[in-house]
DNA sequence: GCGACAG
DNA sequence: ATCTTGTCGC
C-alpha cells in the first residue's frame, strides 16, 4: 500500500474548494461517447475513513469489462484532506484515489466512481473532478439521489428515469435489479449518459451496485483495517508516526 | 432564516 | 462514511 500526503495548495476552506470546482468545470469533456461496454478495462475506486485517527484509505480495482474478472488492485493511505461537506466530497477523496490509481500496474480504462459527476450543485462532482485531473473517461454511480428528483423507474431491471435538477437531466435513476431501489448514474468526463448507463448495467449483472464499486469497497475496507492494525502494533504511549511523516521520509 | 444534503 | 443485533433467504 502506497502512502500519500496532502498536496501543496490543497483547498483549506469551502470557499477555496468551490472556486477550484468553478475553474476546473470548464475542462470537462461531454461530447465523447466513451469506451464501448464489455471491452477493455473498467476500474472501480472507493475510499474508507477513520476520522478519529485521521486515516483515509483508497482502493482501485481493475476488472476485465467482458468477464468482470479482477485484473489488478492497488491501495493508498493518507490523512484526511478535507471534512465531509455535501458538494465538496471530491476534496476529501481525490488525493488518495489518485495515488491508488497511480499504483496500478496497468491502464485503468473507464473509471467508475462512488458518487456523482454532472449531478452536482455546480455540475462538477467527484467523477468529473477525477476525470479532469487524470484525463480518463469517468462516470459516477451513487446510492442516493442527493438533492435531485426523479420519477420511480419501472420495476424491471434496465428501466430508467431522468435524474432532474429542476428541468435539467443531470443523470439517470437506473434499475439494476428488478424491484430494488435504483442507482443514480451521472456522467463524469468523456462518456455519454447512455453509455454510462450501459456500462453500469453491464457491471451489475447480479447485485444492485456495479462489481467495480463492490470490489473497491471491499478492498478499501480491508486495507483500512490493516492500516489500523499496524498502527496499534506500536507500543502504547509511544508517539504515533503519522502517514504524512512516513511519506516525507526517504 | 431553517433544513437537506454524494461519501 | 461509520456505529450496530438479529433476521430472512439463497
Amino acid at each position: 500500500m502506497t502512502t500519500v500526503s496532502i498536496p501543496a495548495g490543497w483547498p483549506a476552506t469551502e470557499q477555496e474548494a468551490r472556486a477550484v470546482q468553478d475553474e476546473l468545470r470548464a475542462s470537462v469533456l461531454l461530447d465523447e461517447p466513451g469506451p464501448p461496454p464489455g471491452t477493455g478495462h473498467v476500474t472501480g475506486v472507493d475510499v474508507a475513513y477513520d476520522d478519529e485517527r485521521d486515516v483515509v484509505v483508497a482502493a482501485a480495482v481493475v476488472l476485465d469489462a467482458a468477464s468482470l474478472d479482477v485484473l489488478a488492485e492497488a491501495t493508498a493511505v493518507g490523512r484526511i484532506s478535507f471534512p465531509y461537506v455535501p458538494g465538496l466530497l471530491a476534496f476529501r477523496e481525490i488525493p488518495t484515489v489518485l495515488a491508488a490509481l497511480d499504483a496500478l500496474p496497468c491502464a485503468p480504462g473507464l473509471v467508475v466512481c462512488d458518487g456523482y459527476g454532472l449531478a452536482h450543485p455546480r455540475r462538477f462532482g467527484l467523477a468529473s473532478h477525477l476525470g479532469v485531473l487524470t484525463g480518463l473517461p469517468t462516470i459516477g454511480v451513487a446510492k442516493n439521489p442527493f438533492t435531485f428528483t426523479y420519477a420511480e423507474p419501472a420495476a424491471a431491471r434496465g428501466s430508467a428515469a431522468p435524474l432532474l435538477a429542476g428541468d435539467d437531466e443531470v443523470g439517470r435513476a437506473l434499475r439494476t435489479r428488478a424491484g430494488v431501489k435504483p442507482v443514480f448514474v451521472s456522467v463524469g468526463h468523456r462518456v455519454s449518459l447512455d453509455n454510462a448507463c450501459a456500462h453500469t448495467l453491464a457491471l451489475a449483472p447480479e447485485f444492485r451496485l456495479p462489481e467495480t464499486t463492490r470490489r473497491a469497497d471491499a478492498l478499501c475496507r480491508r486495507a483500512l483495517e490493516e492500516a489500523l492494525r499496524e498502527a496499534s502494533q506500536a507500543i502504547p504511549g509511544t508517539p504515533q508516526e503519522t502517514p504524512q511523516e512516513s511519506a516525507t521520509r526517504h
